[in-house]
DNA sequence: TATTGTTATACTCTATAACTATA
DNA sequence: TATAGTTATAGAGTATAACAATA
């Protein structure tokens, strides 16, 4: 349902639910002493993908900026290495060590669980209709 | 639908939504110099009703702590009020100024702009399983 | 020339804990 | 004792611009 206004129905909610779900998830990881946008970036990479730091700052939605301190530290910790590609010289693929999928084994069951609990009463139809809607709000330019 | 692996299927979307969201609405206000934080709190200050920083805190889905610094600002701009609140001295009233309702309204439009352009084709089905999604993940402890 | 990724800078956001004032 | 809000501190996220290496 649209508000009255139309004010903010779409979008607060939006910013609410994603402060709480990262903040449920941090708790929950709380041993592996993870932030953020460190799970956000090891729960992109835990299908095991390699990909360049500009796919996963699209995958991710910030910034390559920004990642180059998240990689740091995760680099750091040997959860990860950069590879410079053969085919582009200028650009690394990013693969998870063991140790570091390990960690991203946790960080994928912990979304899997909150995603389980969150979302059980829910019907496959309302599901669809997120998904729809998040799309269009990731496309919007 | 739900992935195969179920691995990311409704968090890693939403991040990338909100992420996305934020940058498209800076950029639509950037005349108005305003960060993400303050956007997101004159978006919920807008409908002219008074908060206490607990409150916003609970609507903004941020803390206490790191609404002081916005707050700040916003106040040293003369967007905001803290008024003592007289039935109970410990908590503050938030009160938009003129000028900061005329912002206000500025973030408003800027937001129903962006919903309306990005949600245009979607039915009310779909909106109606956004909203369920989205507030089963609030409630998500 | 354009693109990939990093560095530098400055500021904002966040968590935690300690603190004041009030309840 | 408990709660509302601020302050202090330290670390993480962000934008911007500049840069080196490669395309």
């Amino acid at each position: 349902m649209i508000s009255k206004s139309g004010l903010t129905s779409v979008l607060l909610p939006l910013q609410r639910a994603t402060h709480r779900t990262l903040h449920v998830l941090a708790a929950a990881l709380a041993d592996l002493d993870l932030t953020p946008s460190e799970i956000n970036t090891l729960a992109n990479l835990s299908d095991g993908r390699a990909r360049s730091v500009r796919e996963l700052a699209a995958d991710t939605g910030t910034r390559a900026t920004t990642l180059t301190g998240v990689l740091d530290r995760l680099e750091r910790r040997g959860h990860l290495t950069r590879q410079l590609d053969p085919a582009d010289r200028r650009s690394f693929r990013l693969c998870l060590t063991d140790s570091g999928q390990a960690v991203a084994a946790r960080v994928r069951d912990a979304v899997t669980g909150l995603e389980h609990d969150a979302l059980a009463g829910l019907s496959a139809d309302q599901l669809a209709g997120y998904h729809a809607v998040v799309s269009a709000l990731q496309e919007v330019r």
